[in-house]
Formats: structure tokens, sequence, C-alpha cells
DNA sequence: AATGAATGAGGGTTCATTCAT
DNA sequence: TATGAATGAACCCTCATTCAT
């Protein structure tokens, strides 16, 4: 999954002798952008956003200083493009998990599963999210809106099938966004953690019982 | 309630003019102090932990760069002495509004939409608290221990009281902060916000039935 | 014997509401005035003269900030007084060492081993002395103009009594110096430092044999 | 002979920009740093090192403020690299006028001589040599130290030739060292300057018989 | 005589970004 | 496409000195 790019799109009005940040044409060109990238998921998820300078990425990425502004208009821009990189990651991650749900609560079930895995394998996922809300507060709210449409057609649909007992999908989507984004962040960190299977057990237990019909 | 000041006293052997940082022995020197305090906690909040300035805080407060470091070691040191003292004003909010509880999962209700109450009047504490994140990852950690325990308690409470069926306090009070901290934080944000009433409601009722003896 | 005032008597030109430092008139006056300057030598002493601030010295003295104005116009007044008064204590001790010479070569000998001795005691005399180069370079000349005038006139007399073999005073004086002055500040910092009483006859064997008339 | 880069190398670990100090990679980084080295020269041998500022460095060099940076690490850095390159420049010229010297006291006399030319050609030195003392003791006793070992296999030759009465070689070198130096401090800011040949014959009759087999 | 809070100019340092090659 | 030297605005922090009490 090639990560998106979502910030330069942002930014047409670019000026500049070169025009502006353009797609690389070549292959080199292109080796060369994800190894910024990979770089920037390093550095940004190690340091923080702030504490990270563009001199670190580019050493890290084995380029010079000012190779980076051929494929990144500054240091939000390759922020940005790494934020949709993950997001990405993570949905496909999802996608592949829940595939084998037959009710929309087996895919809730499944689903927090696949997050809590992912994240305690991506501790640095949370440094980067958590950071966007200083960058731009539009970047962390729609990273969360992402997920907030997807439970939200999960529970619409699990109304009309009726699995669950009717309620307001969007209240109750941010609900379940909260359970499993602090799950997750907490899971990786915890004193003697619990084992997954009980963090699932235990959270799915409040969900399932918390919308079953009654 | 006053400001902790956490900070200061980490740093014992700071250098510094006055011979580091030292409790202010004048009332004059307590106004000066709390009068920074304020400024940061509206240029932080504001602006946000890293685009703020120090020259910007000292501004607000109307005093001279160097009386800044009379009081605080650096950036980061008011920076946790806010995290400290907002910490306590959420905590104190809360006391009053859930004193009256009967039962504990009417503690848990009203506490839920007093928490909600409080965000939407201090959107600024969520970029504080955000940014304390990258600042350093252990005050942001702290800050929701503090409720992590206070949830823990409650819930083994209603358990022994038999209020809800038994599961793991733990597990079960990260979910409860997950819930009302997404809920706070979106409250504010939303597009169309539904009444707080509404998101109260629909929250707790999930929570009520997830966690009733059945 | 008490520190000399050097510096302040040099500022007849100060201006200010209390028309500049006067020395101090009460008993308690004269007690803080000395306590600061016990603590400038210490600090001055430890930490090199602008690696020291005044606050150290003041809160060394046990003096609020504002106190050491009352006695000093500023850093550069103190420290002129503390290598006047430095400049005392050494004279002191070499004219009670040297007293009891019967030749102007004996007096140098006695000398060259009471210098020896004194800084030895004093490691600190030496960077308050080449600190008062990069503060002042007349205060570092002067401090020397000073055994360069009595040696001269040692010299002068050591050849009208036909002990040494004629020769340019002055020019004999800075070689004089020189020696002391190196194996003084050698001394105390020696790898494996020889016996004081080695030192002192190899060097005045070199000094008398390169004098003696012949 | 090109500056050493003392400073630089001990500092691996420097974070920065570029990742820290470099030696310059093309002939324009070069030509740069060098500049740098010469304004350091003046600058801190006009003013001093404490009241030198970086800016005055980078004016001085016609480079902006940030270029410093990228060679030295510090003003520290930049004295020390200053101090080993002057102390090259000593040492060649020495070497230079020595070189005709058929005796080992010859070469003392020659050396005596073209150090007294030396200094008061390059007044500058002596700021730089002294200043070094309150940077950092060790600089200023490493560079003594240089000319320690050098007379001290001097007098050893001399003695092992019958030139010189034995005696101890370290004892003796610090005193030559002390003769030298204060000459030559003292022969550039002479009231009235006596002929250098005057000085020298005059010093090193003292040493010469000072030394000699009786 | 003493206090200690307040001042603010001044300097060091960083680092995102540009530019010449 | 790539390089890496150069830039300079911006900011943190120090500390000698003054001032009100």
């Amino acid at each position: 999954m090639s990560p998106t790019q979502t910030g330069e799109t942002d930014v047409a009005d670019a000026t500049g002798p070169a025009g502006g940040i353009c797609p690389p044409k070549t292959a080199r060109g292109q080796k060369t952008r994800e190894a910024l990238l990979r770089a920037a998921e390093k550095v940004f998820g190690e340091k923080g956003y702030y504490a990270a300078s563009i001199s670190e990425i580019t050493q890290e990425a084995k380029v010079a200083m000012g190779t980076f502004y051929l494929y990144f208009k500054d240091k939000e821009d390759i922020f940005r493009a790494l934020v949709a990189h993950m997001l990405e990651l993570v949905r496909a991650h999802l996608r592949k998990h829940v595939a084998a749900a037959e009710t929309q609560m087996d895919a809730e079930r499944l689903g927090l599963k696949a997050f809590l895995s992912f994240v305690s394998r991506h501790k640095n996922l949370y440094r980067i999210v958590l950071d966007s809300y200083s960058v731009d507060e539009t970047i962390y709210s729609s990273y969360f809106e992402v997920f907030a449409e997807l439970y939200s057609r999960r529970l619409t649909r699990a109304e009309e099938q009726g699995e669950i007992v009717p309620g307001d999908a969007e209240v109750r989507a941010w609900c379940l966004i909260g359970i499993s984004n602090f799950l997750g962040m907490r899971y990786a960190r915890w004193k003697r953690p619990p084992s997954m299977e009980k963090v699932v057990d235990t959270a799915f237990d409040l969900i399932a019982h918390g919308l079953q019909p009654r």
C-alpha cells in the first residue's frame, strides 16, 4: 500500500522556480521519496514532530538536505503524508482481520482485537497521531473521523439487522472509538499488562451487553 | 485551589541568577507567579505548546522576560505546573457535581455530564492535555492515570454493592475514560452538536447496560 | 590586614541617587562588606570571574542581591578590591619570611621559598590573577609591577654590595618574576611533585650562579 | 601548517541541523572554516574571549551567524582550535630560527630571541593564551607543557654533552619557560623598551652562567 | 542598612529553507 | 536528480543592575 500524497495535492498554490513539488517521475525518484517517508516514520515516531529535525530525516534516509525539498514542500507536508500513510496501514490491517466476520458485532470484536495487535506492534503510531494535534488539529480530527464513519456505518447496519438496540449511531461510534483508542494506547504501556484476550473480552462484554437488544 | 508546583521542586540544583527557582517570598511575588500561570493557560491553550513563546506569555502577563525565570525554570516547567493546575480544576469540578450521587452508577452518570460541561467551557484544556504528550509522554500518562484510579475505585465499589456485574475494574476503567474523553473532545467540536442530554443519555445507556447485572 | 579599597577610590565620578559607594560607616556595614569580599574570593577563585555571578557571591555571603550594590559599584569593582587584597596578603607573607635574611641573595632564596609555600596553599590566587588579565589588562600588569619594583630594588642593592655581577636590574627582575611565577603556578599542579626543597634549590642554584660575580 | 581540529573531534555526539560538526567536504567549506578562524584570531585577540561575541566573528568573516555552527560547536570550540593553531605557529617559528644552532645553549639563545621577535609581532597571542586559562585551565596548561617538554629534552641533551652542570631538567625547564614567557609578555609593553639585543643578552647571560659547568 | 522582585539588553543556538553547483 | 554550504529569523535564557519597600 503506497503512501498517499494528501499533503501535496492540498497546495496547488505552491510557488517557486520549480513550480512546486511534483510526484517523482523516475523510478529513482520514487525510491528516494519512499526512503524519506520511511525515515520520517522512524524519526517522527521516536522523537516527536517538534523535536525531530529535517536534517535528521535526510540523514536517516541517506540523502542530502536539499533533496528533501524536491519531494516535500516542507516539514508539515511530509508529516501529513506520513499520517495518511499510517492511516492506510491501520485500515488495511483492520480490513484483513475483519473480513471473516459473519455479524456486525462479530466484526466489532475482531476489529477491536486487530486494533490492539496493530498498535502493540506500532507504538510509534501513537506518538504520530497525538503529535498531529499540535501540528494541525484538523489532521488529528480527520484521522478519527475516518473511524467514526466506519463505526457509524457498522452500527447502523447492526441496528437494521436487529443485532443491537436502536440508538444514536454517531454518539455510540465515538464511544467505541474512545474505548479502542484508549485500550490501544494503554495496552502497550500497562504496568503488568493483562493478556490481550482478557482485555478484549472485558471490553467487548461491556460493549456487547451495552448495545444488545433487550 | 492553588496550582501545585510539581515542576520546580524537581530542580533544586538549578543554576541561575537567584540560585534557581524558589517559591516567591512575598505577596507580590505570589501575584506575579499566578499571573504567569494564567497567561500560560491562555497562550498555550490558543497556540499550542510549541507555537507559543515565552515572550508571549510574559507579554500577556505584563511582566518582563526575565521575570519568568524567577518562577519557572523554563517553558517545560511552567507547562508542567499548568497541567497539574488544570487537573486540579477538573477534579474539583467533578467532586462538586458528583457529591449528590446516591449510587455508584448515579455518580458515573453525573460525572460524565459534569465532565462534558467542563470541557465544553474549557476547550483549551484539550489542547493542553494533548500537547503534553509531545512535551513528555509521562505528563500525559499521569494525567489519565488519576482518572483511571478514580474510576477503578468506583467500579470496585459498585461491584461490591451489587450494582454491576463482576469484571476487570482496570480494563473497564480505561473503557470509561476512553468514552468520556472522546465524547468530551468531540462534544465542543461537533458539526451539528446533539444536545448534551442526548449525548449523555446515549453513552450512559451503553455503559449502564454494558455493566448491569444479568 | 584589611582589604584595600582600590576600586571605589578610582571612581570618584560615580553617579546615582545615593552618591556612589561610600565606605561603610557602622560596624555592621563593615562586617557585611568583608563577608562579600570573602565570598568573592571563594566564588571567583573557584569558578573564575566570568563564570561567577554576583548572585552567587551574595548567596555565599548570605545577603540579598541589592546589598551588594551598597558596598561595590559593580562586579569589576569588587574584583579589583579582591585582587588588591590578595596582593596585600602575598606581600605580607613575603615580608614576614624574608625579614631574617642577612644578604640580598639570601632574601631572594627565602622569598622564592615563601612564595612557593604561599601559592601552594592559595591555589585560587592564580585563577584570580590570571582572570584579572581578561577583566582589565592593567590590573594584571600592576600586580606584577609591584614585584618588579621589589626585585629591582633588591638587585640594585645586591649589585651595590658586590653580591652580584653588574647587569640590567629591570630585565633581571622580570626574569626572576618569571621564574618564581611559573614555579609557583606549576608547583601545586605537578604530576609527581618534587619536594619543595628540591625545586627551590634547583631554581636558586640557577639564579645564584647566573648572577654571581666572576 | 593547517589548524588542528581538536575541539570538534571530541564531540561526535553533537546534535544539530547537519548532525553535528563535520569537517568541510568541499573546497568552499574549507575556505569558510579558515575565514572563521582568521576572524576569531582578530576578534578574540583584540577584545578577549568573553567580550567577543560569535556574531562579531561571523561579521568579521563575512558569513551568516548560522554558518559558524557548521564548523564549530560553540564559542569554546573555535577558541580551542585557535589556540592549537597559534601554538603551531609559534613552534614553526622557533623551529625555523633554531635550526642553525650548533650547541644546545646556542639553541637556547636563538630560541629566546626568536620567541621575543614572535610575540612582539603577535601581541594578540598573549591575550589568547592568558584567556585560555579562564576558558579551561587545561588549555592553558597544555600550551605550556609543550614547551616544558621541548626545554626538558634540550637541557637533558646539553647535560649529556657536558655543556651544562647536572641538575633537575624539569624544574629548570619551568624556570626557562618562566623567563622567556615573562620577557615576551613584557617586551611589547615596556614603557621605554630596551633594545631586544640587550634583553636577550642580559637574560641569556643569567641563564648561561646559571647553568654552565663549574 | 537591607531586602528581593523586576528589568531588558544581549548573546548563544537552532533549524527550516534556499541556492549555487 | 542530487548535493551540501549558506542563510537569518526566531527564540531561549542569563545576569548585571535598578527599584520599591
